[in-house]
DNA sequence: TCGCTTTAGTAAAGCGCTACAGTAGATATA
DNA sequence: TATATCTACTGTAGCGCTTTACTAAAGCGA
């Protein structure tokens, strides 16, 4: 009993010496111990790791600079985010889309936000509910900005009060409803589509159809406008026959039928444009279904600049959103918001670009 | 002089309430604000914020949870995460790379880590410079775990002994090197061709071409392996002629020209295996160019499951990669880690599964 | 020399939590 | 009845920083 008494006493001692051995191995080193070797108090250290070298001399940066290098400091941003209210971190919430889009923006964003000292706290969300939470969520992370990459079809947008309470900055891309106080970031789909048409319409195509996304849609109503205007601007009919629509719980069968439906007018479409880059290649499996050639026979151009669209046979040509421009500004007006203080709402809206490829007959 | 002093003091007062009254307006309720308005102790609080509920009576509970909804209460992450040493943060690495492949399982891996309650940081590292940047900035936030999306051709991995130090938890993902201490999880890439080539075979196809990535990537190399295990099986000789490489810096053209030249062997190759989709894709442009049909003339299989494959012409036949399995055991086995303390490593090796569709000739 | 400003710092009060050591009172145990 | 154990808490140190208020010493013109 006695000897168990002991064997347990001496079980426990070293335990208790591992445990603080072990503790020892990664206790961090802090802004104290760093003030400690470099024979100067936390003030200054601190000073230099919120880059304010003029409240110090040269040699005591340096000492301090050397010292930190020595000990491998990395300083706790958790604690810096509790003493400072600020955390270096911005929120983004991204919709749950099909095509990879919006992911791709995320991957733009990333490196322009951490240039600027900034990490990306990322959120999926796929319904309003799940923005509500997103916001919830980051928020209590204490997020200095958010970024909201979104398909614009929300109604209801109640919630968006909650940032201006907690005065967070955010930046809405692609949503469809303008937010009062809020930065946006929107495309000239509209634009884009314009361009494409005349591009056509340049290239001789008389008889161009539209597949279109749905209207209650931002991009859907956009497009079929670019498309509109083209077509007026050059003095073509617009024609209600040509242009077959889908909404966005349209299938592939969908698409391929509303193709084959505008193969069968006559006269027949010598064009088609469709409403993204996947429907642009449904379209064409559809073309090639019914016998006929791309783009001899059939034209064809897409919207996104998916990159599988250089893969594709012929090539697609396409509209291309301004991903890499877009993620910039996004990280830009939030920034300016965090760090300028920046009050004015600012809506920004960013043009598109015709890629041409193959499908549209321009290059042979 | 004594006006404008008196002015200056007034001003100075006023400026002092608002300031008082804006920082009033936005202080945040805190855990104590929660204690007094419920009559407990901020312990007691923080007791149901950690879900301890058997630490108070169903009452005090209830209460609690009454005024923390009535007053609107978060908690400051950053106060918890210092502290506790714990963020409820998972780093997630991602590799640069052409396919949205990562960006893909980063959304997979989300909604998973948050239902645990984990919130992702997210870095993009496009070489093993930027890992070990990731490593230092996201350590610096105080990450739980890091989870790692990589291309792993990295041959010098000093930087991960960092990882050790700091004892933070780490899942590669996809990385051909492996980790003493660290947890993995690969793809079965040989099985998932192997699967492939076997289905062609089944199919009736003698003589298979393959056009393959690198050796010096564990994928190139995996899939060839893949390839020739089930020529084996099936007694087929493998052939040299009927394999092509290209390295990680081919282009389209390259691919293209590869094709060609399969197509002009004789006897030609009734079918090809391509290193991934994009490849396939190129491989079918390849195909119609030199006026032959799929897959009547020629079968293509392709690898990874991109989302355009359904709508190429025709579908094309590929081998899908497990992403959403692939994300949850990432977020469990760096869960296990943090949560369930455990220290010896796990390799993971998933199954990858083929995806029939039209271009091999199974579905006419 | 005096009075003022500037320079180069320091000291200490928090930020909002967690974690651990207590404790009062009720109940069970010998 | 005395003691141990349990329940339902409380009090407070401290996590690693930032920030505000303060100061000693040097510089400087008159």
């Amino acid at each position: 009993m006695q000897d168990k008494a002991v064997t347990d006493h001496f079980q426990n001692e070293w335990q208790n010496l591992m445990a603080r051995s072990q503790r020892q191995a990664t206790k961090r080193v802090t802004i104290k111990d760093i003030a400690q070797a470099a024979g100067v108090s936390i003030t200054t250290v601190s000073n230099v790791l919120n880059n304010r070298p003029d409240e110090m001399t040269k040699q005591t940066l340096e000492r301090i600079l050397a010292v930190m290098d020595e000990l491998d400091y990395r300083p706790n941003s958790m604690a810096r985010g509790l003493a400072s209210r600020r955390t270096s971190t911005i929120g983004v919430v991204i919709a749950e889309i099909e095509t990879p889009l919006f992911l791709q923006l995320l991957s733009f964003i990333e490196p322009i936000a951490r240039e600027a000292g900034y990490n990306l706290l990322m959120f999926k969300a796929h319904a309003m509910e799940d923005e509500k939470q997103a916001i919830k969520v980051l928020a209590a992370k204490q997020v200095d900005g958010l970024i909201f990459l979104s398909v614009s079809q929300y109604t209801d947008d109640a919630h968006l009060d909650e940032l201006q309470r907690l005065e967070i900055p955010a930046v809405f891309v692609n949503r469809a409803q303008l937010h009062d106080g809020f930065d946006h970031i929107n495309w000239d789909d509209a634009g884009g589509v314009d361009q494409a048409t005349e591009h056509l319409i340049r290239l001789g195509h008389q008889r161009i159809a539209h597949l279109r996304g749905p209207l209650s849609r931002q991009s859907g109503a956009n497009r079929l406008a670019g498309y509109r205007s083209a077509l007026e601007r050059h003095g073509l009919p617009y024609n209600d026959r040509y242009v077959r629509s889908g909404d966005y719980t349209a299938t592939p069968e969908h698409w391929r039928q509303s193709t084959f439906e505008l193969l069968e007018l006559s006269p027949r479409p010598t064009a088609i444009i469709a409403s993204d880059d996947i429907v642009a290649a449904v379209a064409m499996q559809a073309i090639y279904q019914a016998g006929l050639r791309i783009p001899q026979d059939v034209a064809v151009v897409g919207f996104d600049n998916q990159h599988f669209g250089p893969y594709l046979h012929p090539a697609l040509t396409t509209v291309c959103l301004p991903l890499p421009e877009t993620g910039r500004r996004a990280v830009e007006l939030v920034l300016e918001r965090i760090v300028a203080q920046r009050t004015t709402a600012k809506h920004v809206k960013l043009p598109c670009s015709l890629i041409v490829r193959a499908s549209c007959g321009a290059t042979a």
